[in-house]
DNA sequence: AAGAAGCGCAACCGCAGCAAG
DNA sequence: CCTTGCTGCGGTTGCGCTTCT
């Protein structure tokens, strides 16, 4: 509508993320939660547009993200769930609570697509199921275009019955669904410290490569004042010290116990502590409350490989059950 | 060993939806 | 009701790394 694009102002700067401007991020949302982006750049003195900081945050400094090679069972969740709900990276990413939406997405347009392609050359059309992604897999264009529109109509409405029977609920303690989930990005909630664990580990991994990589940034890292000095006073905070006889930046402890330090983590905070707490709090209706039960369901026929290797499940069934038995269930 | 080609990932771009004024 | 601004999403691009010749 004629609106130039955010990124388009001068001074903006452009390309990829260097750990300082990660770090100063992370300690600007540690302190005010994810959301209101557009304050984020004035406020933290990044020469950043609202939309580049989000968008670092979500695929990147978030807590929790799981990077690195993505299991069977996650491959097989994601083309089941791509044949479901289409391109709908981030409904299918709600679903694979460790996984941003442009992981998946990249993953399937690397990977799967080809792989799909593969097997559909090899099984023909009458895809008979076996391999990756089964009978679905399959997915040829032409069934997935037949009826789409239909299956993602009837998609919508089960997410929406799933949204409401959610809203409904009694259980207030849980009250966020996978799909929910996903807005806590722009709703200013309250943050429990342990919530950023796994944003620290990601950050202590970066640092560590970087200070591996480039031992040089701390000294030229000087894009604006604002911005050194908050990154001062973040090492100061974590636990980071630049060393004065190399200029170097350097841990005083683990970068992970220098981020604990700065954040007020459990003393506790192991890995695997971490990853539960966040899994509580960033996906908390997942596995513990019945707000499982779409999962469950889904989860259920995500992973009978055995009924999609006969060829016993087609795309009809998958939406007889996610709108018979699962609504049925619900209601 | 060097150059070319391919691959994977992070980041950008533009559009759509939504809410506030 | 319309306009404006912000956020979220999906498609695409570009760069750096790895593998191949």
């Amino acid at each position: 509508m004629g609106r130039p694009p955010c990124c388009d102002k001068i001074g903006v700067k452009k390309g990829p993320w260097t750990p300082e401007e990660d770090i100063i991020l992370v300690s600007y949302i540690q302190e005010h939660g994810p959301g209101n982006w557009r304050a984020v750049p004035t406020n933290t003195g990044l020469l950043r547009c609202s939309k580049s900081c989000r968008l670092r945050w979500t695929n990147y400094l978030r807590p929790g993200i799981r990077r690195g090679n993505f299991s069977d069972h996650e491959e097989k969740m994601i083309i089941h769930l791509q044949a479901l709900l289409g391109n709908r990276w981030a409904a299918i990413a709600s679903y694979l609570p460790q996984r941003t939406d442009n992981d998946i997405k990249n993953y399937w347009n690397t990977h799967l697509k080809k792989k799909l392609k593969k097997l559909q050359g090899n099984g023909d059309e009458h895809n008979q199921g076996c391999g990756v992604g089964g009978g679905h897999s399959a997915v040829s264009e032409s069934s997935l275009a037949k009826g789409q529109w239909e299956r993602r109509l009837q998609t919508d409405i089960h997410m929406a019955k799933q949204a409401l029977c959610e809203a409904l609920s009694l259980d207030k303690s849980n009250p966020i669904l996978p799909e929910e989930s996903k807005l806590y990005s722009n709703v200013p909630i309250i943050q429990t410290s342990a919530t950023y664990a796994s944003s620290t580990e990601n950050i202590a991994r970066l640092l560590e490569n970087w200070m591996k990589n480039s031992p040089k940034s701390s000294q030229t890292s000087s894009e604006s004042t604002t911005t050194q000095s908050s990154f001062n006073t973040f090492q100061v905070g974590a636990g980071l010290t630049s060393s004065p006889s190399e200029g170097t930046l350097s841990a005083t402890a683990t970068p992970e116990a220098g981020f604990e330090s700065l954040f007020s983590f459990n003393s506790c905070n192991s890995d695997e502590t971490s990853l539960i707490i966040f899994q509580d709090e960033s996906k908390p209706s997942l596995e513990n409350t019945k707000n499982i039960i779409p999962l469950t369901l889904l989860e259920k026929w995500l992973f009978d490989d055995a009924a999609i290797g006969q060829g016993g499940v087609h795309d009809d069934d998958l939406m007889d059950m996610s709108l018979g038995e699962t609504a049925h269930e619900l209601f």
